[in-house]
DNA sequence: GCAATAAGTCAGAAAAAAATGACTACGGAA
DNA sequence: TTCCGTAGTCATTTTTTTCTGACTTATTGC
């Protein structure tokens, strides 16, 4: 068996799907973030320097999407929107955890 | 302590480079094609269906200056270029197999 | 009623990533 | 010496992502 050969059992890559999510500009560390403690739009606007608000938006959503983030509205004094990890989105802090011994 | 104080230990996502590294519309099935076996640029042309020299070339030099493929020089038959993974490579295997189970 | 805070949307511009097509360089076979 | 396979590079175009600035909607404080 060749080296060249070896390579006929192909597969697509399932994980294409989950990086592609968690890659681009502000996703990481928006997830990162998202690990430590429950998150509002303004706060996250001042935490991830220089991101706008259209980008920001987009990646909650998307996040939000991928039922990794769930939204929900907290009925206290200035009424607002609260962000945190889902059940699937904790399972993905291991995963991290492991990354970041690699790096 | 509010919600909004328990956001303030603020701290880098380490795991940022990683995924920045591993993202993109080719990286994740090239390094998945990667942990099966060796690899050769004209076969990768092959496999990744769609994908251009300019992009592939781009994509193994990344995860080689990344330290995650090597390239050497086989002096078999036809004199040809293998890719594979090195040992920091090896350690996200584990890493994508966790990813494979939570989507 | 008027301004401020909170959480956005939208259209268009700029920047970054990916694709295209032509070209290069080397070794081996005919 | 000319052609083929292997492994690319380079300049340019196209596509995708991100940014900018103006505008929206709802609630609250004065």
């Amino acid at each position: 068996m060749t080296t060249e050969n070896r390579e006929e059992k192909e597969e697509t890559c399932r994980v294409q799907g989950l990086l592609k999510l968690l890659s681009g500009k502000w996703k990481p560390e928006l997830f990162h973030l998202a690990t430590l403690a429950p998150l509002r739009f303004n706060s996250l606007m001042r935490r991830l320097k220089g991101i706008n608000k259209q980008s920001l938006a987009t990646a909650l959503r998307e996040l939000e999407d991928a039922e990794l983030l769930e939204k929900s509205v907290i009925s206290e004094k200035p009424l607002h929107i609260e962000y945190q990890l889902t059940e699937k989105g904790k399972s993905l802090i291991p995963v991290f955890q492991q990354l970041e011994k690699i790096m």
